[in-house]
DNA sequence: TTGAATTTTCAATATTAATTGAAAGTTGAA
DNA sequence: TTCAACTTTCAATTAATATTGAAAATTCAA
């Protein structure tokens, strides 16, 4: 395999993989390029180098930076941003978790709080609050684990990982 | 809070959730209804219950049990399938990162294998694939983690975790 | 077998999400 | 200030996904 080719493969994969991660197609590919090119790249590159609409690259450009996985340069004597990827896979994986513990797991918790104030008065209402108690308490837990994850050195995980292995 | 308002509380906030877990918003009301109800539904139930068509209903119905969270049962003398949820928290917990992981995790590992291949002829070459080395090593840390996830005892995993907390 | 009850399929439709592109807004050098 | 370069916004369009509902298939008691 060529490189190009590799980097052109992996941009596309990345893009589809986005969609199931959660994460839109445009959005995953943007992040792909920026990770894979040596430069930093222009609004206008990402454009020509996607073959997206200016709207749709500066919208996922943006989305990016507030994701904290791409970042702004500024070249002396021009005008025009330029942008580039954050390199490291661990600061990637901690920003990544980060966004979809609160886009994912933050409302669970915060759903099973109000629910377990339904009045516990007979049998049936026990059975029900079991099973949110039960929810309740996986969530909390991985909760916990992955607050610990985006907050500390990417040894703590991998001695954590390769103890549970 | 009155008990079946909470149900239908948690029924729905459940569907919304399920968009942003990469399940369709019906396969995780259908999900949540078994999940809260006493007794095992007919179809016809759980169309009623939550207002959608036959066509629908059968056919998340299909997935739920296919993901191993829903279960038929044969009442004697009748001829109409019943349905029953998983109510283990921690098996459902179980089926739902067994079928993310598959639909996630699984397709960056055989990529990010393919990639490698790439020619390493030059620094270029060798920036790409440490980029992808790097995804590749945290991929399949995080795949061999889930692993054991799925198949170890409840305990194995909490002791885990407040190990780690 | 037959046929009513039930389940499954799938083309058509509706809903939701992403993308475009042009207009409005911003910026800073001259 | 002014104005061209550049960025942002957002209504309209397109694309992707989910849902419907009726027809086809299956099942099983009689």
């Amino acid at each position: 395999m060529e490189l190009n080719e590799a980097k052109e493969t992996f941009i596309q994969a990345w893009g589809n993989l986005g969609s199931s991660w959660g994460i839109n197609r445009t959005m995953a590919q943007v992040h792909a390029l920026l990770l894979v090119s040596k430069d930093s790249l222009s609004s206008d590159e990402i454009m020509e180098a996607l073959d997206i609409s200016r709207g749709n690259a500066n919208m996922n450009i943006r989305a990016l930076i507030e994701w904290g996985l791409v970042f702004k340069e500024n070249k002396v004597g021009e005008r025009r941003e330029y942008f580039y990827g954050e390199k490291d896979v661990w600061r990637i994986m901690q920003k990544i978790i980060e966004q979809r513990k609160k886009k994912e797991l933050n409302p669970i918790v915060y759903l099973l709080d109000d629910l377990s104030q339904v009045e516990n008065k007979n049998d049936e209402v026990s059975e029900f609050l079991s099973v949110i108690q039960d929810i309740q308490y996986f969530a909390l837990k991985t909760d916990k684990v992955l607050d610990k994850l985006v907050n500390k050195d990417p040894n703590w995980i991998v001695n954590l990982l390769l103890k549970a292995v």
